[in-house]
DNA sequence: GTGAAAGCGCTAACAG
DNA sequence: CTGTTAGCGCTTTCAC
């Protein structure tokens, strides 16, 4: 392995203007010339591990949340991606072996070992060991739509977004709203479908109406249980609109309405949340989410705060409504 | 930030005392104790730097391919890092910004600083400069789906895939057999949807029949552009099975041909490549692919040589088929 | 089983 | 703008 001496000997200057020169600090011209050509003629690969020593930083990020593969949270780390790669940072990822119960979330051991300088956690309530080492160590952590205490969180505003969602309903004649709401173990992470519920039950309360028990189904956040939820809620007396915790639940729900012979939107409107890349293609009207967006700024405020010791402050996420043609007015009532 | 120094002190002992006892080797239960009772009490966190340069070794190992946010190529993701978090190693990603015109996948700077161990490379053909830069060094890496010189190969029978959904379908009876595979850039980093295309000509030669291209449509790897290559595929004289690059071509297909009428597999028989998570909720067809066991074989293959100084010899990724209820005789053919 | 000491390769003062 | 030098915190011979 060729070291910076070598390349300082090749150039015919120090050590110290090596690493200057390729650290793109104050450097002559000519001199980083010189130890440009030095690098490629020994083929010189820097130490990460003694620059990161000498530093105090190692130029790393650390990203966790619950399931890695699932769409949100996958669009939410190509967000951070895109704000690290041109900040020249690496992106290490934790994936919580065990999300289910949640006890005991192994992150693996290098967030012992003082290996990232700052963390993004997405959807994750518990605070492990791990994660309050970091804290102590007073490394910047920045929350998505979880609450940590000592972190930074960028919120997501589930009751809002159900309550939009629900309004959106409402406004166009609805008064039988059904609700697909995701599970909620005790031990689960995120208390996102309890607030989800939340807004849907404020939203019909504001407007006067129930939210009766009756008209809400307890799924997964898949295609599958959207389906299975729907079959059950569109049986005897059913609803003329569904909310859905999430857009593959939703998308489950349409093709449900689809095989019982129910036309959507004619007969049946729905509603999701996420704006899944999948929603346009099934005309699904939803509350979009942000996810990349999220990402991104997770990353950005922990890059300022990293670099140019900006203060962390909270911020919340954005989100809006896209009406497609899964929602209309309500069966019988004159379009407005 | 405490240092091991620090920690020696309290517990009593030396430096390198402290340092074995953490790192598993020989150490007395008694020094191990009051070690660990020093970390404790302090809150001692080992600087992964430190412990690098000492060690030659970070520990890390790096994967990239096209689009982590892919079903594919998150459950390899998932795969790898079950192998790692046992063996305590870290998984650093690189997502490269600009999959689509690979001419220049932009891995991230550390690739430069010698920040991995290891490499996994799934479904990325061209070796960046960066990706030399590691071979040089000797790190070892292996590719899932794609050859790269110099790197050890996981391969992927692509065409031994599609000839066997292409003879599950022969073997139903069809003969007029369309097929959707996905989109072939010259730029394209996976040359996956010719050898696809292959493999179903090749069954159609071996059974007598001719692969007639317009049976073939040219789509995404998503819902949406199977189900419209698929209405184009089911106008006039159309096949009476669809062979589809992935579930996801599959399942727009599935939905094309609901629209239209056409019952499945009664009508029109569909099978996909992948066995994706949602396939079973489709009833769809398909030739599983085991993208998590993949992942996992890939990282224990350099676990091994970094550990073990076990050779990295290639593998073939296994596949099978799954029946489900898109595939049945051909129309008017009596059930064997 | 344990201690002393010599690095691992780089960066950041500090001087010049 | 550039050279000298003193660490960064840990691991690992080599003795004992």
């Amino acid at each position: 392995m060729v070291d910076i001496a070598t390349v300082a000997q090749h150039a015919g200057v120090s050590t110290a203007t090596v690493s200057r020169a390729l650290n793109g600090k104050s450097a002559s011209d000519k001199t980083r010339r010189k130890v440009l050509a030095a690098v490629e003629e020994l083929g010189y690969v820097m130490s990460s591990s003694a620059s990161s020593l000498a530093r105090g930083r190692t130029r790393t990020i650390g990203y966790t949340a619950p399931y890695l593969g699932r769409w949100y949270f996958s669009e939410i780390l190509q967000g951070i991606e895109t704000a690290l790669i041109t900040a020249g940072y690496d992106l290490l990822v934790y994936s919580p072996q065990d999300a289910a119960n949640q006890r005991d979330i192994t992150l693996p051991t290098s967030l012992r070992k003082n290996v990232i300088d700052g963390l993004i956690v997405a959807s994750i309530d518990i605070a492990t060991d791990n994660i309050h080492t970091l804290q102590t160590l007073g490394k910047p952590i920045v929350t998505i739509g979880s609450t940590l205490t000592g972190a930074t969180e960028i919120s997501i505003d589930d009751i809002g977004m159900a309550q939009m969602a629900t309004e959106h309903l409402i406004s166009l004649g609805h008064t039988r709203i059904g609700h697909l709401g995701a599970d909620t173990t005790p031990d689960a992470t995120f208390r996102l479908s309890e607030r989800r519920y939340q807004g849907w039950a404020t939203a019909l309360t504001n407007a006067g109406l129930t939210a009766d028990p009756t008209l809400y189904r307890h799924t997964d956040f898949d295609m599958q249980s959207g389906y299975h939820g729907a079959k059950q809620l569109l049986g005897h007396h059913r609803p003329t609109a569904i909310f859905a915790d999430s857009d593959e639940i939703a998308i489950g729900a349409l093709l449900a309405a689809r095989d019982l012979g129910i036309r959507v939107p004619d007969e049946l409107s729905i509603i999701g949340i996420d704006n899944h890349n999948t929603a346009e293609f099934f005309g699904l009207t939803t509350i979009a989410q942000h996810p990349t967006a999220q990402g991104n700024l997770a990353a950005t405020l922990i890059l300022n705060a990293l670099e140019n010791d900006e203060p962390l402050i909270p911020r919340t996420a954005e989100f809006e409504l896209i009406v497609r043609s899964s929602t209309t007015g309500v069966p019988g009532t004159p379009a407005h």
